[in-house]
RNA sequence: UGCGGGGUAGAGCAGUUGGUAGCUCGUCGGGCUCAUAACCCGGAGGUCGUAGGUUCGAGUCCUGCCCCCGCUACCA
C-alpha cells in the first residue's frame, strides 16, 4: 500500500475457452487472485475484480472442426464449465465476461479503430500458406510434411520434432493442411502491426527503473525482452473466428488473439460497469494488478502497456505477478494429453472440499519456481496441517467450551503473563500476513495464518483447562475465553484462503469480526452464546487418493498405447526413384578415427573419418545413440558426395548412414565384416 | 540457438545489504489425553548442482560447466 490508490482493479488471466481450467490455472493465477481480493475486500478497499473467456484464435477453430460443430458451440460449452467451477471454489468475479460477447467486439474494434487512426500501426504484405479447401490461411503449426533435414514424415511447419530442426514452412516437402489435408497454396496478404520497438526506451524506463521491486522472473523476462531489441508485432490475422478488422480492406481478417484477449478486461468491465468503468481504467489513483501465469509475462508486460500507452489515457499494471508452473505427479500439466486434475471434476469428486484445494495449492504455490502437485502431499497437508492444527484447535476450544460452560462464553478473569502472550503474539503475525499478502508472499501468508492456529494449540496445551477446570474453574473460564478469541481470529484470518471454513467458523462462534479485530482480546464477549461444534474439516482418505491415481495411472497406459501405435506405424515407401538418380550417390566406407561431441548441443558428434581417398570430417546428430567413444575405430557407411554443410561453424562433408527403427532410436549401419575403406556400395 | 527463472535435510520450500544454514510435512524419542490417533516439547538428518576465483569469512559476489522449466514458437 506504498501509494495512495483509491481503488484496486485485479484481472486474472482469461483462460482460454477449449478446455476446462485445472489445478495449473488454479495455482498459477485465480487461487492467488482470489486472496488477495478477499484480503482487500475484508480491509475495507474498493476492488473490482475482471475475468472471463478468451474465446477466438486458431486453436477453437481446430476443435470446432474436428468435433463437427461451430468455434461458438466449443466456447459456449466450455464457458460455461469454466464459469461455474471458478464460482465452486469460491473464486467470485465481479463478472466474468467473454470475448465472443457484443460488448467485447465493439470495444476491441473500437480500440483498433483508434490506434489505426492515430497512426499507431503499420502494415506488411508478406506471402502465406492458404487451405484452398478449408479457405483459410494456415499458422506455421498447422502444416505438415517431410522434414527437408532427417527425411521424417510429420515434421510441423515450425519444427521437425524427429530431429529437433527449426524450419520454415516453405522449406517441407509435400507439404500439407493439417486442417484439410490439401497441399497449400502460396497467397499474399497484407497485415497490421504495431511497432513495439517505438515502445522500448519508454518500456524500460516504467519497468526496469521503476519496478525494481516486480518478481525476479516478470523482471528478468522483460529485461531480456527489451535488451533483445523489440519488433513490430501482427495484431491481425487471416481467420473468419474473432473480431473483424474494422477498416477497409481488411475483409476476411479478424484481430489476433494476444491483441483481442488484454481489451477483453476493459470490455468486461464495460459490461458490468456501462457508465462508470473509465475510473477504473483511467484513473490515476487505480492500482491494476494482473495475475497471470509466466508463460504470459511478455504479453502483459511489454505488449498490452504498449498497446494502453499507444491507446493513451489508461492506467498502468502496478505489478504483475506470474506465477511459474505447477508439475502433477511429477509430470508436466497438459489439456491435450489429459494429464491434469480438473477443477469441475475435482469439485465433484471432494463435495464440500474446495477448501482443501484452496490451501494445498497455496501452501504449494509456484510462486519462485515449477513446483509439484501430488495427491500424496494433498492428502498430508490436508490432513496434517489444515484438519490437524486448524480444524482441531477449533475443535477443541469449542467442545471444552460446551463441556464446561454449556456453550456459553465463559467470562475473563484477570489475564496471566501466559494468556497475555498468547495474545500478544498474534499482531505481529497479523504484520507479516499483510505485508506478505501485499508483496504477493502467499504461501508466506498462508504460513503466517496457520502460526496462529499454533499459537492456539499450543496455548491449550500448555495451560490444560482440562485439568484446570476441576479445581479453578473460573481460571478455566479465563484460558477458553482466550481459546474463543483465537478462533475468532482465525475465522477472519482465513478468509482469504479458506473462505468456506472461514464462513462456517464465523457462524459457529455467531459473529463478524473486522479484520483489526485480529489480536484482539474482546472479539467474543462473556455471555455470547455459540453453536454446536462441527468439524471445520474432514480428513482425506486413502481410498480417495487411490481413485485419483488410478485415473492418472489409466491415462499414462492410454498415452503409452497410442505411442506404441504411432511408433509401430511403418513409414511409407518414398516416390520411386530412376537408376540414374540411385547411381549419383557416391555410397562408401570409411571408419572413424575421431570423435569428439560439440560443446553446448544435445545431439551433434564431429567425427573425423578415413574414406580411402581423404580424410574429412562429418558433423552428425547421433549424440543421443552413441558416445564419442563408442564411435572411434568403427567402420560405417557414408553418403560421400552430399553437398558440404556447415554445422555450428564446421564444415560437414556427407551424411553417416543410419537406420531409424519405429520407436525412434538410430544405429548406423556397419559392413557385417571388416572391409578396405572406400569401397563403393550399389 | 539465444534469453529468463530455478537446482538448499527423505519430500516440498525460505534464506533480505556476504558474518553460527532455517520452515512445514515425514521420521525417532518424550509429554498430554480436551480434541478429527489429533495437540505440545525435544532429537536425528545438509560437503547449499558442480569446478574454480574474490574475501579474514561465500548458500549469498565473479567465471566456467551440468541438470530441470519457460519464452523465443498463442497451454497458467
Amino acid at each position: 500500500m506504498t501509494k495512495n490508490y483509491k481503488r484496486t482493479l485485479v484481472t486474472c488471466a482469461l483462460p482460454y475457452a477449449n478446455g476446462p481450467v485445472h489445478i495449473g490455472h488454479l495455482a498459477g493465477v485465480y487461487v492467488p487472485a482470489d486472496i488477495y481480493v478477499r484480503y482487500l475486500r475484508m480491509r475495507g478497499e474498493d476492488v473490482l475484480y475482471v475475468c472471463g473467456s478468451d474465446e477466438h484464435g486458431v486453436p477453437i477453430t481446430i476443435k470446432a472442426r474436428q468435433q463437427g460443430c461451430s468455434p461458438q458451440d466449443i466456447v459456449d460449452r466450455y464457458h460455461g464449465i469454466i464459469d461455474s467451477s471458478f464460482k465452486d471454489l469460491g473464486i467470485f468475479f465481479d463478472i466474468y465476461g467473454r470475448t465472443s460477447s457484443g460488448v467485447h467486439a465493439k470495444n476491441a474494434s473500437e480500440f483498433f479503430r483508434k490506434l489505426y487512426e492515430d497512426g499507431k500501426f503499420i502494415t506488411r504484405e508478406s506471402e502465406q500458406y492458404y487451405d484452398p479447401e478449408a479457405k483459410t490461411f494456415l499458422a506455421d503449426r498447422y502444416i505438415v510434411g517431410t522434414c527437408p533435414k532427417c527425411g521424417a514424415e510429420g515434421a510441423y511447419g515450425d519444427q521437425c520434432e524427429k530431429c529437433g530442426s527449426t524450419l520454415s514452412p516453405e522449406e517441407l516437402l509435400n507439404p500439407k493442411s493439417k486442417l484439410s489435408g490439401a497441399e497449400p497454396v502460396r497467397k499474399k496478404t497484407t497485415h497490421w502491426y504495431l511497432p513495439l520497438q517505438d515502445y522500448e526506451q519508454w518500456l524500460r524506463e516504467w519497468i526496469l527503473e521503476g519496478h525494481k521491486e516486480w518478481r525476479s522472473n516478470v523482471y528478468g523476462q522483460v529485461k531480456s525482452w527489451l535488451d533483445g531489441g523489440l519488433q513490430p508485432r501482427a495484431v491481425t490475422r487471416d481467420l473468419d473466428w474473432g473480431v473483424p478488422v474494422p477498416v477497409e480492406g481488411a475483409e476476411g481478417k479478424v484481430l489476433y488473439v494476444w491483441f483481442d484477449a488484454p481489451i477483453g478486461y476493459i470490455s468486461n468491465t464495460q459490461e458490468l460497469l456501462p457508465d462508470d468503468w473509465e475510473k477504473w481504467w483511467k484513473s490515476e489513483d487505480t492500482r491494476l494488478v494482473h495475475f497471470i501465469g509466466k508463460d504470459n509475462i511478455v504479453f502483459h508486460c511489454i505488449v498490452f502497456p504498449s498497446m494502453l500507452k499507444a491507446y493513451g489515457g489508461y492506467v498502468l499494471p502496478e505489478n504483475v505477478p506470474a506465477n511459474e508452473f505447477l508439475n502433477l505427479e511429477g509430470e508436466k500439466i497438459s489439456t491435450s494429453r489429459g494429464w491434469a486434475v480438473w477443477a469441475h471434476e475435482y469439485v465433484k469428486d471432494f463435495p464440500g472440499k474446495q477448501d482443501a484445494l484452496r490451501y494445498v495449492l497455496t501452501a504449494n504455490a509456484p510462486e519462485t519456481k515449477d513446483n509439484d502437485f501430488s495427491w500424496k502431499d494433498f492428502q498430508t497437508r490436508n490432513n496434517s496441517e489444515l484438519v490437524a492444527i486448524f480444524g482441531n484447535f477449533v475443535n477443541r476450544a469449542m467442545v471444552l467450551t460446551h463441556k464446561f460452560f454449556g456453550g456459553v462464553t465463559p467470562q475473563a478473569g484477570e489475564l496471566l503473563d501466559i494468556d497475555r502472550e498468547a495474545l500478544g503474539a498474534i499482531p505481529a503475525l497479523k504484520a507479516s500476513l499483510e505485508s506478505d499478502i501485499e508483496g504477493y508472499h502467499f504461501r508466506e501468508a498462508l504460513k503466517d495464518a496457520m502460526g496462529i492456529a499454533r499459537v492456539g494449540n499450543k496455548y491449550i496445551s500448555d495451560t490444560e483447562p482440562w485439568k484446570v477446570a476441576k479445581t479453578d474453574l473460573g481460571r478455566a473460564g479465563t484460558i477458553l475465553n482466550v481459546a474463543l478469541q483465537i478462533c475468532a481470529h482465525l475465522s477472519v484470518a482465513f478468509e482469504p484462503f479458506t473462505p468456506f471454513a472461514a464462513e462456517r467458523l464465523r457462524v459457529m462462534l455467531g459473529v463478524n469480526p473486522s479484520w483489526d479485530s485480529i489480536g484482539a482480546a474482546d472479539v467474543i464477549a462473556a455471555g455470547h452464546a455459540i453453536k454446536p461444534a462441527e468439524l471445520l474439516f474432514t480428513k482425506v482418505e486413502d481410498a480417495e487418493i487411490e481413485i485419483q491415481l488410478q485415473r492418472l495411472e489409466a491415462i499414462k497406459a492410454e498415452k503409452a498405447a497410442a505411442a506404441e501405435v504411432e511408433a509401430s506405424k511403418v513409414v511409407p515407401q518414398k516416390a520411386e526413384i530412376s537408376f540414374e538418380q540411385f547411381d549419383a550417390m557416391d555410397i562408401r566406407t570409411a571408419t572413424v578415427l575421431e570423435a569428439e561431441r560439440i560443446p553446448k548441443t544435445d545431439k551433434l558428434l564431429k567425427l573425423t573419418i578415413d574414406t580411402s581417398i581423404d580424410r574429412r570430417v562429418i558433423v552428425s546428430g547421433i549424440a543421443e545413440y552413441y558416445t564419442p567413444e563408442q564411435m572411434v575405430g568403427k567402420q560405417i557407411c557414408i553418403l560421400a558426395n552430399l553437398a558440404p554443410r556447415t554445422i555450428r561453424g564446421i564444415e560437414s562433408k556427407g551424411m553417416i548412414l543410419m537406420a531409424r527403427q519405429s520407436d525412434g532410436k538410430m544405429r548406423f549401419i556397419t559392413p557385417q565384416e571388416v572391409l578396405e575403406n572406400g569401397a563403393l556400395i550399389g
